[in-house]
DNA sequence: AAAAAAC
């Protein structure tokens, strides 16, 4: 393979035989001693980025075949994945995994996935990365943005001298959360592995010991959550000396988090002659800023992310109700959900109490399900998570602390018991269905306390074609300002304004009394195609806006028992429900509920109890 | 008013 036969060779005899080796030669045919020493260089007033990414700025001349994609060819390409670009010398997007001539040890991993082609921002973002520019990733998660980042990583750190003792990893990547952290580390230690390189994953909330051991034996590659990084730091655990290729994921949730003085502590020990590649789902101020501050002469892709904008292969049902309503409604929607043959399901609450309470009534009630949220150990949220992945709970109750990032497989549906504070966490939460070109369904129980998110709201559920609730675009109206208007660009500019302005208002009078009350009002084929509700549009909700939350007077079942046609949604199938055949009838009224222990559906999956864990 | 993250 071009341009990369050099290290792959030098890979292969000799070097490659065992890990890299402390005090080894450099590696591949670089020329031992080249970076030798790494304090030399530190010393040096002048950084020598020519050296560092020679490799990087050979990329044009060594890849023809992607530079020579015509301009027609790349507009139209960018046109119809939505993916622009902004910035200068950006190179053109590759089509195919092969184009973007990877090392056998990096395809091997990529053709045993069996994907068909590269996700938009893969094909935008290698060749960018490979470039060795800097960058801007907007895109969602799920959309192959780990990925985007890890391989040219890969191939970055396989052109560098072999680690020595004492040098710190190579590669960092900061995330927001411990388990986003982990994850994208078992992605570095799966495509690393071809080429023996070393991973570790920093974060808080578990014991020092095997972290420090991992950094102390020399790692290339290192993922971490700030806190516990700069913890290292301090101490001289590690050190940033070796590192030239910076990750930021998921920037705005770290801005968001209040990271921002622990990024820049981190990111100030960090050679300037780094490559560093920041990614975001939103492009507020804020971000830009840190961006104008990290990054030089950086070229921005956006993926269809500009403006809010939810997977559109989600299924979207917005029930607005009361607060009191909630859990019953909720039961009843599992109880539906879990006759599913797939129904793996996130639950979101707004507060870690909440979280807590509403798992405990589920498993009062039989459920198998699991609560997961911060003030739980690490190891009790790493257990919980592992039994939600491999399919052992099929329902798992959340704080934000896994709306985002968080990659299950086979989640089929998400469930906002209490809707987001912000509407970018709505969509990410949603966002963990539908995972890599599959369907899901995300319903969302809408209260008048969430009015001022109406607005928000309406404009996703439009920008993904869906129907929409009538009473939640009455609620739109009322609710007062949209961001829609504002281009999208400042997303999240107003978001100290809306927490800290005035007193809250009161929403009392929007209330609507009478269809609020309970389960029991109005016509209730949801989703039929009783289109009378003309002035709402291609919506299939009747006027009462009762979305989902008309439970069955006709014997119906009523969460999603969608006929095809009724949404808009183009390219998705939206998905049949059987109505439930099992021992609670679906007509039943809320009076009944709760449910004893023996009425209790029985769970679909054996449910083992989880150990218990030290307060 | 809440969530996350270092001890």
């Amino acid at each position: 393979m071009p341009g990369f036969s050099d290290r792959d060779r030098g890979r292969d005899r000799g070097y490659g035989s065992g890990p890299p080796r402390f005090g080894g030669g450099g590696r591949g045919g670089g020329g031992g001693g080249k970076f030798g020493n790494p304090g030399d260089r530190l010393r040096k007033k002048h950084w020598n980025l020519d050296e560092l990414s020679k490799f990087e700025k050979n990329f044009y001349q060594e890849h023809p075949d992607v530079n020579r994609r015509s301009p027609q060819e790349v507009t139209q390409y960018r046109s119809t994945k939505a993916v622009t670009v902004k910035g200068r010398d950006c190179p053109n997007p590759i089509m195919k995994f092969h184009e973007a001539s990877f090392p056998t040890y990096v395809m091997d991993v990529i053709n045993k996935a069996g994907w068909s082609e590269p996700t938009p921002i893969q094909a935008q973002g290698w060749p960018l990365a490979l470039s060795g520019k800097d960058m801007v990733g907007i895109a969602q998660t799920g959309s192959g943005k780990t990925l985007s980042y890890l391989l040219p990583a890969i191939v970055h750190i396989n052109h560098q001298p072999f680690l020595e003792r004492g040098d710190g990893p190579i590669c960092l990547v900061l995330a927001p959360t411990r388990e986003l952290a982990q994850q994208v580390q078992q992605v570095a230690a799966e495509y690393g592995r071809a080429s023996r390189l070393k991973s570790v994953c920093v974060y808080g909330g578990a014991p020092k010991g095997p972290q420090l051991r991992d950094l102390d034996r020399g790692v290339e590659i290192c993922i971490a959550t700030p806190g516990r990084l700069i913890d290292f730091l301090e101490a001289g655990k590690t050190n940033m000396r070796r590192c030239t290729y910076l990750v930021l994921d998921e920037a705005d949730r770290m801005l968001d988090m209040g990271f921002e003085p622990q990024i820049r502590k981190i990111v100030d020990q960090i050679r300037p002659d780094r490559q560093t590649l920041m990614w975001s789902a939103t492009w507020p101020k804020e971000v830009r800023q840190l961006a104008e501050d990290f990054l030089k002469d950086y070229v921005q892709i956006n993926v269809g992310a500009l403006q809010l904008s939810a997977n559109h292969n989600i299924l979207q049902i917005v029930d607005v109700c009361n607060d009191g309503e909630k859990e019953d409604k909720l039961l009843r929607l599992l109880e539906e959900i879990m006759s599913e043959k797939e129904n793996k399901t996130i639950i979101f609450t707004e507060t870690k109490r909440r979280c807590d309470e509403i798992t405990r009534r589920m498993r009062r009630d039989g459920w198998p399900a699991m609560g997961i949220h911060g003030d739980k150990s690490q190891q009790e949220r790493d257990w919980v998570l592992n039994e939600f992945k491999f399919g052992k709970a099929p329902i798992l109750i959340a704080t934000d602390v896994a709306s985002r990032g968080l990659d299950v497989e086979d989640v089929k549906f998400v469930i906002n018991f209490d809707y987001p504070n912000n509407s970018e966490d709505y969509i990410h939460r949603i966002g963990r269905t539908a995972r890599s070109q599959k369907t899901g369904t995300a319903y969302t129980f809408f209260t008048p306390n969430n009015m001022r998110q109406a607005s928000d709201l309406v404009a996703v559920l439009r920008e993904a074609n869906q129907a929409i609730n009538p009473k939640l675009l009455q609620m739109a109206d009322r609710g007062g300002h949209s961001r829609g208007g504002r281009g999208g660009s400042g997303f999240r500019d107003d978001r100290r304004d809306r927490y800290s302005s005035g007193g809250r208002r009161d929403f009392s009078s929007f209330r609507d009394r009478e269809n609020d009350r309970g389960f029991d009002s109005g016509p209730k084929k949801v989703f039929g195609t009783n289109s009378q509700s003309g002035g709402y549009g291609a919506s299939g909700f009747d006027k009462s806006g009762n979305g989902f939350g008309g439970y069955g007077s006709n014997g119906q079942s009523n969460y999603g028992t969608s006929q095809a046609g009724a949404f808009p949604t183009q390219n998705f199938q939206a998905p049949q429900f059987s109505a439930n055949q099992g021992g609670i009838q679906n007509g039943m009224s809320h009076q009944q509920f709760p449910f004893t222990q023996q009425q209790a559906p029985q769970p679909m999956v054996p449910y083992s109890m989880p150990p218990q864990f030290p307060q």
